[in-house]
DNA sequence: GCATTTTTCCGAAACGTTTCGGATGCCGCC
DNA sequence: GGCGGCATCCGAAACGTTTCGGAAAAATGC
């Protein structure tokens, strides 16, 4: 490969200017830096990152370390991610790495290794729990990374989010608009932090509307049709809470909650209200279900790019605060509820 | 972080024999090696692969290019090989670098961007075609890498695949051998080299038992669920060839076929005869289908940590003789077939 | 006891890039 | 004519590793 050596050589100029000239630097007369770009490009130069990033500390590269999806119910937003965040990562000409663990193995060392051998200067961190090990690790060691979701007390890194607390205030609210007291929530797993965040803004707009949170009523659990659907039964079973409305806390979660209810021959918005948060995963869509769901919506897909962009200027030494970034979420509403 | 010069003063040799007691060479005294070798453990020392890379012009990263999953139906086998390809690798200490390219980009130019900036030095290919331009590029350039699959002719390079021939001819010759003469194939997309093979093989075992091929039997498309259903249908259509036994490509297919003879109320194994290749796809046993699935059976993700240690094999320069290798098939004869 | 081999070590160069500090020539200005 | 300022360029060092060629010390052979 042509290295900037031969450039120089071919130009008749110093491997310190045409390295400027192509760098873009400012002492660097604008008719040689033309001659030096076409030269460029006709030997075809690419800068070795190696020798790039052994200079300059920097790799050009960025990774992710997951455990593999669990169900397969997982396997939708596990593609979503690595291909939208692959994708939107090659657009910024950055390098993106995958290390898929084990679930035991520990990620801390994962990334301390990743780190220590100046393979990668920047991270993705997703599914942050409360008290993060890898935020707390990626803090103290000062690498750049960028967050998928928040934490609950200080978020002083980059990161990409939506208003999970307003999601289910607002998904609750219309509930409580309606009439229901006895709204059931079927959420996350605990720990998760936007779990917790979707808790307190339902208990809020529970509170607004005088009615005291009932714990029996929010389930916790991994976010798939099996859980919307057990979940149902047990709320519905005789002897049980029977509550009025359900919120699902993702499609997936609704499909189940919507399965349940048809199998008890209960009507929806009729007998039981449902609403949920739809993150537009491939194969289950708000609109054409039946009766066409009530929902916020916020397409997971339209995360990736942000993320990326985000990560790449937080490399480039941006300061944080520019670069804590809020999805929009719109409410849609169909006609999956009934005024009690 | 500790640099070899780090190591070399605090033991009080050189930065020569330091990295040479590291890498394993012959000419160190055993007990240096040892002192080397905790020392380095001692202050956490991790070779820079940067200087590494630049000097041996291995970067220690392998890469895999694809375009996303189209169908919901693919995402298993993406998840499935994506999370095998990243963890095989990570056991094997190489780093595992993911392109997500949009589908119509050029593949080999990302190659060749990735191959020309020193950042890869392997690559896996998957889904291979009959003269497939990214196998030629990397021949030409030569680069090392593993194929998932074979070509037709002249395979001069690492490969993991499955006697797709034989598979074919199996499935075909437990037919025939029941009395069965019109036998559906619903293969894969044509052009790909291990439809083309059992094509082959489905032929071959045609004529052993005597029976001309019928290209209207014959029929190709995308490995899913509708597949299957949809050209069953068009099969079993009153005024169509109506086959007495059905071939499907993979558990997908088979899932396909099974809903199609269901509606159309024709019975398995009595009216229609089933068998399939079971690649072992999550959420698509072969056992657990009623009745139960003839199948020959090669699980894919058996296949991940072959391919993985046969690249490494291939950056070591081992001999392309020794890195071909063929993964298991084993016939499981159910209940889903009846003699004509 | 001397020559020869073997073992164990080391200095220096190299990989391709960026960057620091300075050099050169040219211009206008007092 | 001397001086400062500007635009444009360059040499050399540095990043951390591997490796080539050789050197010193120890062991062996006669």
């Amino acid at each position: 490969m042509a290295t900037l050596k031969d450039l120089s050589r071919h130009l008749g100029l110093s491997v310190t200017q045409v390295s400027r000239a192509l760098n873009g630097h400012s002492d660097v007369n604008e008719q040689t830096r033309a001659r030096v770009q076409e030269a460029a490009k006709l030997l075809k130069y690419q800068p070795n990152i190696s020798a790039r990033r052994l200079v300059t500390g920097r790799s050009g590269t960025v990774g992710l370390v997951v455990p593999p999806p669990v169900s397969t119910d997982g396997h939708a937003v596990f593609v979503e991610m690595i291909s939208g965040l692959s994708a939107s990562f090659a657009q910024q000409q950055v390098h993106f790495l995958l290390h898929v663990i084990n679930p035991q193995e520990d990620p801390v060392a994962v990334h301390r290794r990743l780190i220590d051998s100046a393979a990668l200067d920047g991270f993705v961190i997703t599914d942050p729990v409360v008290n993060d090990p890898r935020i707390a690790f990626l803090r103290k060691r000062d690498v750049p990374f960028v967050v998928h979701g928040r934490l609950g007390d200080k978020n002083d890194f980059a990161y990409f989010d939506i208003d999970n607390y307003a999601v289910a205030h607002q998904l609750t609210a219309h509930l409580t608009g309606l009439g229901h007291q006895r709204i059931a929530f079927l959420n996350g797993v605990p720990g998760r932090t936007y779990v917790e965040s979707r808790l307190r803004g339902h208990v809020a707009a529970l509170a607004a509307a005088g009615i005291a949170h009932d714990p029996d009523l929010h389930r916790n659990g991994m976010m798939n049709r099996n859980f919307g659907l057990t979940e149902t039964i047990r709320l519905m079973l005789p002897g049980s809470c029977r509550p009025t409305a359900i919120i699902a806390g993702n499609m997936l979660i609704a499909l189940g909650v919507y399965d349940a209810l048809q199998a008890l021959g209960l009507r929806i918005s009729a007998d039981v209200s449902v609403v949920a948060h739809d993150d537009h995963l491939p194969g289950a869509t708000a609109e054409s279900l039946f009766p066409a769901l009530t929902t916020t919506s916020a397409p997971l897909k339209e995360s990736w790019g942000p993320m990326a962009s985000l990560l790449v200027q937080a490399l480039d030494g941006q300061p944080i605060e520019t670069l804590q970034k809020m999805g929009g979420v719109t409410f849609f509403d169909r006609a999956s509820c009934g005024r009690l």
